[in-house]
RNA sequence: GGGCAGGUACUCAAGCGGUCAACGAGGGCAGACUGUAAAUCUGCUGACGAAGUCUACAAAGGUUCGAAUCCUUUCCUGCCCA
């Protein structure tokens, strides 16, 4: 078993650094590596947010290159700790989640997980397994192992504290609990984002008092969202989704800001010639949006067969550079010589969600039936054999038929 | 336990007795433009309606012709003192 053949050391370390921003310390993983056993390499997964995103493809990535090099990848769905709720980078306390929920989203995790990660060596822990067993007396121990002007070194915190906003007290035993489960699996690396170094350094911390070697750290870079601005998230709305279609992951990938092309190619695909990329995209000898385009295709690919980028091109290029009508709407069948309000339609299909917003879009300018904008608030629609398009906006349509 | 400062729409943040469905910014949506669902510019952003009406400014009461604005109590948050 430890006979395993890796790869070279230096070409390991080539491997696991590309793309980090701190790798604490390197001396120490050569010499973990050297020993010539599987590492355990961890990976906190919070199911508090079920969804999965191409932020999470990052780090999920890196950790998919350790299991590559022949190592484990130790994936630990914090099902405890979410009820806790990450503080990381956040302003504000977040909800506490029950059991049964982080359980449930655990589960959608791993299914989705499996697009990155193999199923070769790879492990996967369920936090509470061992964090529930905890008693009060097992708590206050494990909290008198650190100081609160520790926990205030962290920038968040300190950020929280100065500007007189709420922090709970639990919230301090988040770093803990996640430096916990480092002990209890003795992990040799763990991975997170930038926003993680705190918490991977509490482990570190916490496996010295154990008396464990302290384990490795290795952060990556937080990816934008599609606004080009804050972390991709799912609660800013900005996320492109492990689940998304490949007709939303290109459209989304798309609307991302110019300048964020680049750390996408870097982050979110494999490609080899990212420096190539780079250097054009400086040049502006080509229209970023054909390399944009690119970019779709290359995350698409690694989520959908081939062909589903190319087909999602296609029916970009219909709908918004031609402005064509996509021939597979939904239709809605109505009765023959029945009359609707254009207004009560679009709430009852979801196109809007009040009578108001309805009307809203209309004064708008952002409503159209069979390519006719329309103008009056009350206009109805009697469906036809042929069916009338309704458009709201530029990409939401509807197929009125009688029936 | 005592003192002080606060709680306003998705978020931040004005307003401090009538002209407030509530300034401004961000976000979101829509329109124009564009080889982009980039950038830029413009409009909209409580609900229902024809005008207009109703529900909203932590919660509950009260003062007033009239309250987000004043008073009382309650809940929540921060700071200082103990």
């Amino acid at each position: 078993m430890s006979t395993k053949n890796f790869p070279p050391l230096n070409e390991q370390m080539d491997a696991i650094r590309r793309g980090t921003i701190d790798l604490i310390n390197e001396e120490e993983l050569a010499k973990k590596i050297s020993k010539g056993r599987p590492l355990v390499a961890k990976l906190g997964a919070d199911p508090s947010s079920p969804d999965l995103h191409l932020g999470h493809a990052v780090v999920l990535g890196k950790l998919r290159t350790f299991q590559d090099l022949g190592h484990e990848a130790h994936l630990i769905v914090g099902d405890f700790t979410a009820m806790i709720g990450d503080p990381s980078g956040r302003s504000k306390t977040r909800p506490m989640l029950t059991v049964e929920e982080t359980r449930q989203n655990g589960k959608t995790y791993i299914e989705q997980v499996s697009k990155v990660l193999s199923n070769d060596r790879l492990v996967v822990h369920y936090n509470n397994d061992w964090l529930g067993r905890l008693t009060f007396p097992d708590v206050i121990k494990l909290a008198g192992s650190y100081t609160v002007s520790q926990m205030l070194e962290r920038e968040d915190f300190h950020k929280r504290f100065n500007e007189e906003q709420p922090i709970s007290l639990h919230e301090f035993l988040y770093p803990l609990a996640q430096a916990m489960d480092s002990v209890e699996i003795r992990s040799d690396i763990e991975l997170g984002g930038t926003d993680q170094k705190f918490n991977l350094l509490v482990g570190r911390e916490l496996q010295r008092h154990f008396d464990q070697e302290p384990q490795c750290i290795l952060t990556m870079p937080l990816l934008e969202g599609t606004d080009g601005v804050r972390k991709m998230s799912k609660s800013y709305g900005n996320s492109i989704n492990f689940n998304d279609s490949a007709d939303e992951m290109f459209g989304k990938t798309m609307s991302i800001p110019d300048s964020a092309i680049y750390k996408y190619f870097l982050l979110a695909t494999k490609v080899k010639d990212i420096a190539e990329i780079k250097s054009v995209l400086e040049s502006g000898e080509e229209n970023p949006r054909n390399i944009k385009v690119r970019l779709a295709q290359e995350i698409i690919r690694q989520f959908y067969d081939p062909s589903a980028a190319d087909n999602a091109l296609q029916r970009f290029e219909q709908m918004f550079v031609k402005k064509e009508t996509p021939d597979d709407i939904e239709v809605l069948l109505l009765p023959i010589g029945s009359e609707c309000v254009v207004v009560d339609l679009m709430v009852e299909t979801k196109m809007a969600a009040t009578k108001s917003e309805a009307r809203r879009l209309i004064q708008g300018g952002g409503v159209s039936l069979n390519g006719e904008k329309v103008s009056n608030e009350r206009a109805t629609l009697i469906p036809t054999s042929a069916g009338v398009v309704l458009k709201v906006g530029k990409r939401r349509y509807l197929k009125v038929k009688s029936a």
